[in-house]
DNA sequence: TCGAAAGGGTTACATTATAACATTACTTGC
DNA sequence: GCAAGTAATGTTATAATGTAACCCTTTCGA
C-alpha cells in the first residue's frame, strides 16, 4: 500500500458518509458497526474478517458473529465491498453511486482502487443483452500491479 | 439447470480435449484428475468441492486434498475455473483460448455460461491502462437469470 | 409504558481450504 | 532391468472463513 498523503480525511469522510448514509436510510449506525467502518477504512487494502476481529479485541467481546453482522449491515447499505477473489472487504468510496463496483487489486502492495466506469458497466449489460441474461449483480475484479509497484520493481 | 439435449456429447468433448491438452503441456491426466473433471462436467452449473468429494466416494480414498489437488492442476491447466461469488468450480468451455474467462450465473437454476466477448476484454483492459494499472488476472462473475428461468418465473 | 422489532452476546458448528509428512508410482539415465 | 530422482497420492491434522440458533438487551413506535 502506498501512502495516501492525509489519510485521516479518508476516513472522517468515509465515516461522515456513512453517518448521513445510514440517516436518511432509516438505519443505525451503531458503535460496532462504525468501529468496524473505521477498521476496514484503516488504510486502502482490504481488511479479512478475522483480522478485524482481532483488531476489534477486546473492545465489544467481539466474536465472529460480531464481525461478520456489522460486515453484512455494511454491505447491505453499500459502505462496504466484499472482495470474493480475497475473501476480504474494503470500504466503498462512493457509497451507493453504482450499481456495482469494480476493483482493482495490486497484489504487490495490497491496494485496492474502485473504479466504475460506464464502458465497462455497458459492455457487461451488453454481452447479457445477447444472451438475454438478466444481470443482478457484477463481480468485477482485476488483480495485477498498480503503477507505483510497477516503477518500484 | 435445463436440459442439454445429449449431455454426454459435452462431457466427452471436454475429456478429449483435456486428454489432448495434457498430452501437448507433457503433463499427468492421471485417473483421479479425469474423474474429477467428469464429475465437474457432470452438468452445466458450478460444482462445490466437497460435494464433488461426496461424489468420489470410496473411489481413491478421498479426502479434501484428494479433490482440491485434482482441481488445482485443472486449473492451472485450463480445465476447470473457480467461481469465486460461489466457491464453486465449473468446467471450462473453451479451455486455453483465453486469458480470462467470464461467467453468466443464474442463480435459479444454477448454471454458468461462459462467455468472453472481446468488447468486455477491452474495456477492461481500457479501464485498467488509464489508471496505468498491469492486469494479471481478471475475475467477471455476473448473477442473475438465464432466458430460460426468466420465462419459467 | 408496553410490546414488537432490531441489535448484540454466546455457544456451537458448518464449510472451505491447506500444511506437513509418509508412501507409492512414474520416468529417466545407465 | 535397476537405481535414483521426481511427481502423484495417501493420511492426519488443522487453519481459515462463515453461519445457525438461542437468549437477552436496547430501541422505537403506538
Ligand atoms: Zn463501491
Ligand atoms: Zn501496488
Ligand atoms: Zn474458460
Ligand atoms: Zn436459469
Amino acid at each position: 500500500m502506498h501512502l495516501c498523503h492525509e489519510h485521516e480525511v479518508c476516513v472522517e469522510t468515509a465515516l461522515a458518509t456513512a453517518d448521513q448514509i445510514c440517516e436518511e436510510r432509516g438505519v443505525r449506525f451503531t458503535d460496532i458497526r462504525r468501529r468496524v467502518l473505521e477498521l476496514v477504512w484503516e488504510n486502502h487494502g482490504s481488511a479479512k474478517a478475522y483480522d478485524l476481529l482481532e483488531r476489534l479485541g477486546g473492545e465489544y467481546s467481539a466474536k465472529p458473529p460480531t464481525v461478520y453482522r456489522a460486515l453484512e449491515f455494511l454491505q447491505e447499505n453499500g459502505l462496504v465491498h466484499k472482495i470474493n477473489s480475497l475473501n476480504a472487504y474494503v470500504g466503498c468510496s462512493h457509497p451507493l453511486q453504482h450499481k456495482d463496483c469494480f476493483f482493482l487489486i495490486c497484489s504487490r502492495c495490497n491496494e485496492v482502487q474502485e473504479c466504475c466506469t460506464e464502458p465497462v458497466a455497458n459492455a457487461v449489460w451488453q454481452m447479457a443483452a445477447k444472451r438475454h441474461f438478466k444481470p443482478r449483480h457484477t463481480t468485477l475484479e482485476i488483480e495485477g500491479q498498480c503503477q507505483q509497484c510497477q516503477v518500484q520493481n
